[in-house]
RNA sequence: GCCCUGGUAGCUCAGUGGAUAGAGCAGCCGCCUCCUAAGCGGCAGGUCGCCGGUUCAACUCCGGCCCAGGGCACCA
């Protein structure tokens, strides 16, 4: 609708050009937009006040010009000139009606679009060292990046989910210390655990289960581990210093086979429970990309090359170095230490690279606020290697604090006690975690309300919402209880009988729900869905109290069930990008 | 010090250059003989952090300042 708007306005803007009234070299990007009240009309465009200027006329008298040149075109009853000089459009009551039709005859289809169309775009989330299970930091990020995937899917890209699983390094390393540790204390030696190692409970599970399968094959002396090893931070020591010790003499007292065995249960056994924790959360993943086959792969070695070809690098202190800040980074950044081992970052330029390699249009991170700092040598890195970095886009989210009883609940990462993931699903259930985390845009600091989102009331915006859908139903089995069931053809044959302000509201409403979807994609913001969703609700809930819907007069009744049948396609439609359940009764 | 986010009603937040800045909660007053009251209506509530600038038009864009959170590794 808004697009015949536009084109209708093009039209009478060459119209004006061509008969002198309107100077070639004024031209601009036309602008249509919803009205906020309905006495401005359907649309509104603002033309006339940008083009005044360049036009050298008043604006209402440039309004007039464009509305002669305005084409007779069916969808629009009236056009007029309203305060400085908008253009206010008002619609045929025929072309509102009509997206009843449209969405009882689309129905999930309803809403999708074509801008993306031909282009596929990745969206990476979550990403989160299989180190430990997921708490609700991470959580966010699933909920964000699962619904921004839906939302660009709706919007015709094609989208690929991935989850780099960063199964190297040194936490990894940390890791497979901390569960052997655990094990040679399941072993029964008398181990003093490292300041720096896992403590949280699923590391004793995991030694559990390498005890169990393989008795004591790993076992080490106590006193051969720690032999002349520095000292940790209790006793003076450096725990960073420490750890890695710890880490190198393990691989000296284990064979490398044994030492990647260890590692690898570490690994499997978390990665499982975080595919499992997703799962649960309606967070699926096309892809699962291991940072250690970049290595094995040599994709690493390729990118430094590519680096070093271009003439970016250099060596400095027995390192590799990457002249970052020739693209505008603060510092320059390693990427091979004197030690010979590549960091985390010259993983990461291969994977990046990998990933344009891959043919993707469009590449999407969704990344903790924490790690903003990071964009610009990873953006840089792309820049150097040839590749445009505005195909890449970074977008931070935001922590997320919990509230409990009015009260912040306290989270540390440290000593393994934080909120996970699992524990927030198991108290307030998928569907409102999912739609809280969504419901506010993600650069900005989430108060997530524990007590709110439990909540089975209208104070809870989800309720309120899926309400809205189980309501339908609950008035479409009550037609059927009365014998009058739901004449479809009947309902659309008579949609001009719904007149009332509620339902022409609910129609407007209706028809905006493919713009939201643009928009949401566009500037990669699912929050506008939830925002779209609560007025649509608004609107039914508003509509089911000022008005009956199972009244006598079988053209009226029909026309209205025709009506609330499509807000319950439009809200499980939202809700399903969302991820969250729409429910057929409550 | 530098960099990223925020600052809008008592609270939590929408508002992505337009018309009289909106919603939910909290507060006050009302609405079930009726398809689910898990609902609806009304009242009250504002220096859009502060100061400049750009524009016909600024909560929105630009600059400076103040406040809050986060980040500035040969960790990941």
């Amino acid at each position: 609708m808004k697009q015949i708007i536009i084109t209708v306005l093009t039209q009478a803007l060459a119209t004006c050009r061509a008969q002198g009234q309107l100077p070639a070299e004024a031209t601009t990007e036309i602008n249509v937009d919803r009205t906020r009240d309905s006495k401005h009309g359907d649309f509104a465009s603002n033309i006339a006040l940008v083009l005044a200027k360049p036009a050298k006329l008043n604006p209402r008298v440039l309004a007039e010009k464009i509305i002669a040149a305005i084409p007779a075109t069916p969808t629009i009853a009236k056009v007029e000139i309203a305060g400085p000089g908008f253009i206010n459009f008002f619609l045929q009551q025929d072309s509102i009606f009509a997206v009843v039709n449209t969405v009882l005859s689309q129905r999930e289809r309803f809403g999708r679009s074509t801008i993306g169309a031909g282009q596929r775009i990745q969206v990476e989330f979550v990403s989160a060292n299989p180190t430990g299970p997921l708490h609700v930091g991470h959580g966010r990020g699933a909920a964000y990046g699962s619904a921004l995937a839906s939302v660009l899917t709706a919007a015709g890209y094609n989208v690929d989910r991935e989850y780099y699983v960063n199964d190297a390094g040194r936490q990894m390393d940390i890791l497979a210390a901390s569960v052997w540790l655990r094990y040679l204390e399941l072993c029964g030696e008398a181990v003093v655990f490292p300041t720096n190692a896992y403590k949280g409970d699923y590391v004793w599970d995991i030694a559990a289960t390498l005890h169990r399968d393989n008795a004591e094959r790993y076992r080490t002396a106590w006193a051969d581990v720690t032999g002349d090893l520095p000292a940790d931070e209790p006793q003076g020591g450096d725990k960073e210093d420490y750890i890695d010790a710890i880490i190198a003499r393990m691989k000296t007292l284990l064979s490398a086979d044994d030492y990647r065995k260890v590692f690898d249960l570490g690994l499997h056994v978390i990665l499982d429970d975080i595919r499992d924790d997703l799962q649960r959360f309606s967070v699926n993943y096309d892809q699962w990309y291991s940072e250690r086959s970049l290595a094995d792969s040599g994709a690493v070695q390729r990118a430094l090359d590519k680096l070093q070809q271009n003439n970016h690098t250099y060596h400095h202190d027995g390192a590799l170095w990457f002249r970052s800040t020739a693209f505008g980074d603060e510092k320059d950044r390693v990427l091979v230490r004197d030690n010979g081992q590549t960091t985390y970052f010259a993983s990461d330029v291969a994977y990046h690279l990998d990933k344009f390699e891959r043919g993707f249009d469009k590449v999407v991170n969704i990344w903790g606020a924490d790690h903003h700092g990071y964009v610009p040598r990873v953006k840089g890195a792309l820049q150097a290697m040839g590749i445009d970095p505005n195909r890449l886009t970074v977008l931070l989210v935001q922590f997320a604090i919990l509230y409990q009883g009015g009260h912040k609940v306290q989270m540390s990462t440290r000593s393994g006690e934080f909120i996970t993931l699992r524990e927030l699903r198991k108290q307030v259930g998928s569907d409102a975690t999912r739609f809280f985390y969504v419901m506010r845009k993600s650069e900005q600091h989430l108060d997530f309300d524990m007590d709110l989102a439990k909540s089975q009331s209208s104070d809870n915006p989800m309720y309120y919402i899926q309400y809205a859908h189980a309501r339908v139903n609950s008035v479409l089995r009550k037609a059927e209880e009365k014998g009058w069931g739901f004449d479809q053809a009947s309902g659309l044959a008579h949609l001009n009988l719904l007149t009332e302000s509620h339902e022409q509201a609910l129609l407007t409403a209706l028809a905006r729900y493919p713009e939201v979807i643009e928009s949401a994609a566009k500037y990669y913001e699912p929050h506008q869905v939830t925002e779209y969703l609560r007025e649509l609700a608004q609107h039914f809930h508003t509509y089911n109290n000022a008005h009956k819907f199972l009244v006598d007069d079988a053209a009226l009744r029909n026309a209205r069930l025709a009506l609330i049948l499509a807000v319950k396609h439009v809200v499980y439609n939202g809700l399903t990008i969302l991820g969250v359940s729409a429910p057929e009764s409550m």
